[in-house]
DNA sequence: AGATTATAATAAGCACTGCTATTATCTGGC
DNA sequence: GCCAGATAATAGCAGTGCTTATTATAATCT
């Protein structure tokens, strides 16, 4: 009864973040950046709404996002030819480079988190995870309708 | 490959914190914020330190959330007769009954996430969680001499 | 075509979290 | 008793994330 299992996941998650973080430093780029650097190395010209999407977070929080990497030139934004209230979002030569260096780190960042657990074990956690993941999307859209 | 095991997480964590918030809007408390009162309810008296321990945060996180809390009347910092460095911190009455209040909230958040997921799976998934955490509260600490 | 509605992005303001540095106090060695 | 190092808490700065509101543009409806 003592630690609920949201409390569990928070803290895990921040020790994750940390434990990149850490690795991170010397070169400046927090986890959450290393994330938007590697999800545009594969989906580039998306637009910001597109980006917040897969991150599944608001899109004024993926823009504030953009504004640091642009302002660290790892980010180009363009405009889009057919829609002129969206950017396409693009990688610098020097944001792939990064996305390159960044990915052992990260790698290794899971490795240490999960030492001692089985490949099968990692499946199930995933898998889990992805289901709590659909429950909490599917609900925060249509929820407020149930009582009222 | 797509997404890795960090990230999946992070979503997570952050869709159980935003489907609490938006559930405690109207009470005007946050998750970070129910855990801290929680705690409290169950530690009464602990310093600030302490407090950052059993989170996991740093002591000036808590801190800072120990503030608002006591802007908010809702925790009192006493002054530790032993050690005047450090605050005992304690519920305040109107905390301890937000406690009450708030906690059928965190148990319908939590229901919803692990909408079929069953007994078994979610033990499977605290135990899995709580490795990971010693793993990295394990390392975080120790790790700066293995390579220089 | 003009008005309405929807969408992409941004702005202001707040909470959470961390790093580094500082202050006040405590503890241990002398 | 005094000094050195450890510890409890805080201050400043920055990144992440959300809510609400605003601006500019696109899409749709009449």
């Amino acid at each position: 009864m003592d630690e609920n299992l949201g409390s569990v996941m928070g803290q895990v998650s921040r020790l994750i973040r940390r434990s990149f973080d850490e690795r991170a430093r010397a070169i400046g780029i927090t986890r959450p950046q290393w994330q938007v650097l590697s999800i545009l190395s594969r989906n580039s010209g998306i637009n910001q709404g597109c980006l917040a999407e897969i991150l599944e977070v608001e899109p004024i929080t993926a823009g504030r996002m953009i504004d640091r990497l642009q302002d660290a030139k790892l980010v180009e934004r363009h405009p889009d030819p057919t829609d002129r209230r969206a950017w396409r979002l693009h990688l610098t030569s020097a944001g792939e480079q990064l996305v390159e260096q960044l990915h052992p780190l990260a790698i290794e960042t899971l490795a240490v988190a999960l030492e001692g657990i089985n490949k099968a074990e990692q499946e199930q956690l995933r898998n889990t995870l992805d289901r709590i993941r659909t429950n909490l999307t599917r609900y925060s859209h249509a929820e407020a309708t149930s009582n009222g």
